[in-house]
DNA sequence: GCATTTCTGAGGTACGTACCTCAAAATCAT
DNA sequence: ATGATTTTGAGGTACGTACCTCAGAAATGC
């Protein structure tokens, strides 16, 4: 059996009382007295039995994803993770809820944020684009005393919040090498098309996207990028648009994380198996289309990972740990139909 | 709060005992008892803590990983995850521990499993090759109540024993996608070098490498393979060989885990940079292949996942569950310098 | 050397579940 | 209806840690 409480106390030559102080950090003990409990510690292996400490302490961690209003496939796959990861984790005292509620308006969503007290809710993870009101609603809520992680969408290292989510340049110059390595020897013109470019994430991606091509690919010309603001009409109009304007497209990348519309229109204005065609992430949508052809290759996050990265941080945090940013880190998955896994 | 069982008996009309029974599956309830039980524990949501659960049963999970005594950078960086996963699950009432003595000879690894006890451990995770021995004595362990998942090495569903790690043909169709793709319209023959193929693993990765190459790339000839039998002066010969013999190579496949003696050699015998190279694994070596641009790409799966989800998988059947299939698929990862992180 | 403050020990209860025993109740076979 | 058998209830202890109180010991200031 492994070394418990008791026989630390008993290592460290104090009591049980001591000992707890000690771990806990309570106060009322001299620094000699804490150095030879640590010293125990080390000498005898000890490792707090998390399950007990949790146990009696009874704690329950009540973490809320807060994602937006809109968003069809990916964000039902995430959401998907998020309720199978509020099943698993029930049993360790996480009580994981999603509230559906963020809309573009950066005002709106810092309203949503500035009414989150700690006293029902110990951590949340944002998806949300940046935005100064975002951001300054982020800083009163952890000054509030509650964890904050910036999930999926957003800027690693930018800010003092945990970012849980690929870094977005690498993304686009995987897609970016992806596209040009594909393309072989042909030359043309290359679609990015993008819901919005005022994202933070959308302009990342496009960034490492160009660097790649423009470094390596010099036959390719990225053309500049096509948004499509989330609404259907314009999505077609604006693609059939590009497809008549340059008769010489040879690839497309579709840089959201909803690829549907944009890959609908695009197979209506052209023939995507004369192209090389990418998309973002793994949805039900986007692996039917690289069974059957038509895409060529995804750029993925895993929504699980970023679900349970974020439960993690979120809990680290709210134990006063640092999170493992080694761990923590999101993988850019590259998709094609050999590695899809079964059907 | 969550509902305990105190509750669960209450809303059942049952006493402690009962819900106990009920739950731990132990003898003496009626049918009808049982099935009022679980109703209860539909209707209000019961959920069995976990950590009061272990905290109580007192139980400690010993499992052991049985890994070769050969090979260098893949299993190093196995056994780092092993380590890593060993500290971090100890908190968990798991104690990993790890054995690398396994050699080529199938009669030395069923020996080594024939020695194994319940009384000592109670799982472990085998890596290595298949052969008739090695099932044997695999089937007596399991008698003996110890439980069994092959890892890594070994057959998907082949056994009654829960295999670990990725499909193998499919990892050798995404390698011969991939090669096909960086080709592009280049025509020539694909050197493909393997450890050994006697292994049913490396039979499968040269199937699927096989099938996608002659059914989408017929401008691309794959060579037979040439076999290194882990020898480095023989490695360096039959590569040369191969190279002098055939001065069309466009491409080459290295299928095995331990990629740095054939690329070596490859890079002796040829120009690397005229040709499309691909590798398995990720280790410190193929990374930086990748980053200097003389790897192509890599098809690895994540040791870290491996680890853990064979602890997962010998946890669920030591608890006498089933191992969520779904969540316990390895996914066949593609590497390219984009996507591998910062370095 | 005394009062004061700081530190430590002893002992307790609690968390939710597992597992045990023993007696009482319910059910069954005859 | 009787005895045998099965099913159930009541009550207990244990797991390892957290957190509480109170008394006593040790260190400190003067």
């Amino acid at each position: 059996m492994r070394p418990t409480t008791k026989d630390l106390a008993k290592a460290a030559g104090v009591s049980l009382a001591t000992v707890d102080r000690v771990l806990n950090g309570r106060p009322g003990v001299r620094k000699q007295t804490v150095k030879a409990v640590n010293e125990a510690i080390e000498r005898i292996g000890f490792i707090r039995n998390q399950s007990a400490a949790n146990l009696a302490r009874g704690r329950l961690y009540r973490f809320q994803f807060l994602l937006p209003e809109t968003g069809e496939d990916f964000l039902a796959t995430v959401i998907e993770r998020i309720e199978e990861a509020s099943a698993a984790f029930r049993a360790e005292s996480l009580d994981i809820t999603l509230r559906r509620s963020l809309s573009n308006d950066p005002h709106a969503t810092a309203r949503i944020l500035s009414r989150l007290s700690p006293e029902r809710v110990d951590g949340v993870a944002i998806m949300a684009p940046e935005s100064p009101q975002v951001r300054d609603a982020t800083t009163r809520l952890i000054e509030r005393g509650v964890q904050v992680v910036q999930f999926v969408s957003g800027q690693p290292g930018l800010r003092p919040v945990d970012f849980i989510g690929v870094d977005n340049n690498s993304a686009g110059a995987t897609a970016g090498r992806l596209l040009g390595r594909f393309l072989g020897a042909r030359a043309g013109k290359v679609l990015v098309v993008s819901e919005t470019m005022n994202s933070l994430d959308s302009v990342e991606r496009r960034l490492g996207f160009d660097t790649v091509l423009t470094k390596d690919f010099p036959r390719l010309t990225a053309l500049p990028s096509v948004e499509t603001y989330g609404d259907p009409a314009r999505t077609r109009a604006v693609i059939a648009n590009s497809y008549a304007n340059h008769p010489d497209i040879v690839g497309a990348y579709l840089l959201s994380s909803e690829a549907r519309p944009a890959l609908m229109a695009l197979c209506e204005a052209s023939d995507p198996s004369a192209q090389v065609i990418l998309a973002h992430e793994r949805t039900a949508f986007t692996e039917a289309m690289l069974r059957e052809g038509t895409l060529d290759a995804v750029i993925a996050q895993n929504p699980g990972h970023l679900v349970r990265s974020a439960i993690r941080s979120l809990r680290a945090r709210s134990d006063g740990r640092e999170p493992l940013a080694s761990q923590e880190r999101i993988r850019i998955e590259i998709l094609i139909r050999e590695n899809l896994g079964p059907a």
